[in-house]
RNA sequence: GGCGGCGUACCCAAGUGGCUAAGGGAGCAGUCUGCAAAACUGCGAUGCAGCGGUUCAAAUCCGCUCGCCGCCUCCA
């Protein structure tokens, strides 16, 4: 079964077929640096994070890029606001983002690019435009001329006549066309600039996506990402210069990820909803966000809320209660080995469902099936002993969601570090917790459980819950 | 106005032509427990926004209607 991939460009989902038979190229718009990233921006690079990692288990060479937008009107006017260089703003940005995206369990792409590293590429593609007659330059500026190039809108599906009536922006004067866009803007007095044919100014946006996917993965290119915003006019843009510069396709598949929304409203700036990455791990695990994320179809809309993410924790504590009581129980049988022909067979659903279009929440469908089997068998091993059934079953679940948790980048804690992790957040000292429970169990003893419950409950009003079992008292952390 | 998407149980959410419509959360009942918690077991849509149509067969394809959303302007 090969992998289907969704297709933006003709709205199809297709058999995903590579250039090259085991290398892969793959682009996706990152974050213009002039804030802190939100949700959304955590959505997107989770989304083609997991693509990242299932086409690597599949056994692909992926090479991955990833830009950073460190030069735009928005970062010029944030340091202007913050009385800074603009480039410490960027810096700034690009570090925090690096840090989010760590937290959140993102691995690095291969190549990084900054849109400043890659100026002179982009002349080159913006001089090949001009000498194609694709661009023109007027006063310092070059636009594209987009009645020129057949294909556009292709990918949007807007055409071009329709464009030109509903056009309501201001119509900037120097261009001959009110649809042709920016590929290098004059720069005012002041304003960071980079020489050029056409003298000092920056490049427009579109162009640093051209150029720097040219430059670290070839003319055409495998797959091409970003969120479902981009692809009017920012990716529909990036086909007219890449296809008119090089005369080859662009991108054979182009993947767009839904939105986040918060509490059913769309996050914006006039709203004030915007939410940080660092805002939502104050109050939830990286992990959780993670889950919550893919726990929706990547193409789908999401919503936020505080419900959904309460939802998120409690499966993962689902999953790690049951894999801490595999393998502090039975320990041996969880990690008996699996011979490779069974592996790859008990795989095969998991498989099957990413080769769907990524359908994590299939994924996750099946996680929890073996989690609830696992528990049963658990459950019946310890009133009868361990049978057959048990022994075949266990070390199966085991690998699976070792397997499953290295894709997902999710359920790949160990059982220790995730609940330890919970513990520290503990308002009370452990210590003072584990006193409490020592006088609780002196109170059992002397049946006195008025006494007993009301330490259960003093502790569960601070979030600390006291679980009774055959070995003794343990306690948790509430959800 | 143009383009696109969505509407599945109380909530979230898969399934996109054919076995009893996944899974999670919440709820109820039971097992276990001093009582709980966890875990397990059982219950829960005769139905997939509505109405028509195609088909031996439709949540799944087609048409219409209603409702919601996104893009068309910087935006993940």
């Amino acid at each position: 079964m090969p992998l289907q991939i969704y297709n933006s460009l003709n709205r199809q989902k297709q058999e995903f077929k590579p250039i090259k038979t085991n290398e892969i190229t793959m682009y996706v718009c990152g974050p213009t640096v002039y804030d802190l990233s939100h949700i959304g921006h955590a959505r997107s690079a989770v989304a083609f994070d997991v693509v990242y990692r299932y086409l690597k288990y599949k056994g692909f060479n992926v090479k991955y890029t990833r830009n950073y937008t460190d030069i735009d009107d928005k970062i010029i006017n944030r340091a202007n606001k913050d009385g800074v260089p603009w480039n410490e703003i960027s810096e700034r940005y690009i570090k925090a983002f690096d840090e989010d995206m760590a937290a959140l369990d993102v691995e690095l792409p291969t190549f990084r690019p900054k849109a400043t590293e890659t100026i002179r590429e982009m002349i080159d593609v913006i001089q090949t435009l001009i000498s194609k007659g694709f661009a023109y330059a007027m006063d310092g500026d070059v636009y594209y001329s987009v009645r020129k190039f057949a294909g556009y809108g292709k990918l949007s599906g807007k055409n071009i006549e329709e464009l030109e009536a509903g056009a309501r922006v201001e119509v900037d004067e120097r261009k001959k066309d009110p649809l042709d866009f920016a590929l290098w803007k004059s720069s005012k007095p002041g304003e960071p600039s980079w020489p050029s044919p056409w003298g000092e100014g920056r490049p427009g946006w579109h162009i640093e996506c051209s150029a720097m996917s040219q430059k670290f993965l070839g003319d055409t290119i495998d797959i091409h990402g970003g969120g479902k915003d981009l692809i009017f006019p920012h990716h529909e843009n990036e086909i007219a210069q890449s296809e008119a510069a090089t005369g080859k396709p662009f991108v054979r598949y182009w993947l767009h990820n839904g939105f986040v929304n918060i509490e059913k409203e769309k996050m914006s700036k006039s709203l004030g909803n915007i939410l940080t990455i660092r805002d939502a791990l104050k109050n939830y695990s990286a992990e959780a966000i993670r889950l919550f994320l893919l726990s929706s179809h990547y193409q789908s809309p999401i919503d936020y809320s505080a419900d959904a993410l309460k939802e998120a924790e409690a499966a993962l504590e689902r999953y790690y209660r049951t894999l801490e009581r595999m393998e502090r129980d039975w320990p041996n049988v969880a990690n008996a080995p699996i011979p490779e022909e069974v592996k790859q067979e008990i795989l095969k659903p998991f498989i099957h469902a990413m080769d769907e279009d990524f359908n994590t929440v299939a994924v996750k469908r099946f996680i929890f099936q073996w989690v609830n089997d696992v528990n049963s068998l658990m459950d019946f091993a310890s009133r009868t002993g361990i049978d057959e059934e048990f022994q075949k079953t266990l070390p199966r679940a085991a690998l699976i969601f070792k397997e499953i948790g290295g894709i997902l980048g999710i359920f790949n804690r160990n059982w220790q570090e995730y609940f330890q992790e919970k513990k520290s957040r503990s308002r009370i000292p452990a210590d003072e917790i584990e006193k409490l429970i020592v006088k609780r169990a002196e109170a059992r003893t002397n049946k006195d459980f008025k006494k007993a419950d009301d330490i259960r409950k003093e502790l569960e009003e601070k979030g600390v819950l006291l679980e009774d079992t055959p070995k003794g008292t343990v306690w948790r952390m509430k959800i």
